[in-house]
DNA sequence: GTCTATAGTCCGATAGAC
DNA sequence: GTCTATCGGACTATAGAC
């Protein structure tokens, strides 16, 4: 083992790939080019993954044990629901601010066609989904925790995260908006209200009325 | 102009490009097997469409045409907004039930490198959220108005219902949740309550107090 | 571990017959 | 409008030298 080098040939491949992955996509990037960026040859990543598939799917299982993680360092614990919440989507936007090409690379190269990652992602996600219920909403009380369908409302409130992720150049096109700390900041709380408030409570009398007139 | 037959060998195209893209993605997918299912020759694609890059532009737009419409014939007037609301998310949900194909290879296929379709995009999007503020948020009263950010709630609340139809294998696969026509009317519901709860109010006593013990 | 060279396949596009 | 045949290039994977 040598630790003085700067990083593996194997950590520059994958770097590469998550990036050139994210940007053109998995089907339409060649591995010619992902190495090309790394600075080695073609045959190391047969070398060292295996196979361009099994490429992907060491980013996925990275991607995927960093969520884990963190749903891990927020939900067990006696804290209230509320600070739960609101430290985890602060951590989470954090996170996917700082890695956006792995989170890009891990949602959207679901729909393809390879059995393999298919599964890999479902075995995945449901270890998660699985954190979700047991640590954060079996803490909740009865009638809030009723408000909850866990198929609704947990790929809502996923894609209303990572959405914005996936279309930042559109929505720096559009809006004209500066991504910075403070923007992310009030990101992470107004996903948070959509939970809290969105998810869990309702109060109709306020969005029933009509509109001035 | 044939009006008697089935379909036209453009339609069929583009109709077995909408399926392919959609399972294997854009870039995976060869002309080869989108002609072979469609029953024509592949010099047909680029007759019709021009480009194989063209054909996915005329699956986009087809697409966005749609969206628009569907905004258009709900959002003008003076309905109350939460009827606005509830009325378009279920059209919506059933559009993308009834087009899931063609959702996720519109939403997809953004990140890639095609310089072409990006741009496309961003002007169909910009449209449509032209729809909205014009439209929609126009009519609401100045105090709901100003808990809209379009910058964050646009993408989240698109992300929220849209998210649904790309992971559906893999809800399927985890929740073990029967997709019927049922699920999708409460489907709806619950993500227009998340806009008229979670976006427009907040309700924060009922979410603060701690667990049970 | 890392390389070069190459095998074998598939790609998108188009020329040209009908 | 639709076809067949084909071009030039890119792809993944691997064999074999070092």
């Amino acid at each position: 083992m040598n630790a003085r080098e700067e990083k593996s040939a194997k950590e520059r491949i994958l770097q590469s790939a998550v990036e050139l992955f994210a940007r053109k996509g998995y089907a339409a990037c060649g591995l010619r080019e992902i190495v090309a960026a790394a600075g080695v040859s073609v045959a190391m990543v047969n070398y060292h993954f295996g196979s361009k598939e099994s490429l992907l799917q060491a980013i996925m299982d990275r991607f995927f044990s960093r969520i884990h993680d963190i749903a891990m360092a927020h939900f067990p614990g006696d804290a209230p629901f509320e600070l739960k919440i609101r430290g985890y989507f602060r951590e989470i936007v954090a996170f996917l601010r700082n890695n956006t090409d792995l989170a890009r690379v891990s949602f959207t190269e679901l729909p393809h066609d390879i059995p393999g990652i298919v599964d890999f992602k479902a075995e995945r996600v449901m270890k998660i989904v699985g954190v979700f219920a047991s640590e954060l909403l079996a803490g909740l009380p009865e009638h809030l925790r009723r408000r909850i369908r866990p198929e609704v409302h947990g790929p809502a409130v996923m894609g209303a995260l990572v959405s914005h992720f996936l279309v930042r150049p559109v929505i720096e096109n559009v809006f004209d908006q500066e991504l910075d700390d403070s923007f992310y900041e009030s990101f992470a709380d107004e996903l948070a209200d959509m939970v809290l408030y969105g998810v869990l409570h309702s109060r109709p009398e306020d969005t029933t009325q009509r509109k001035e007139s």
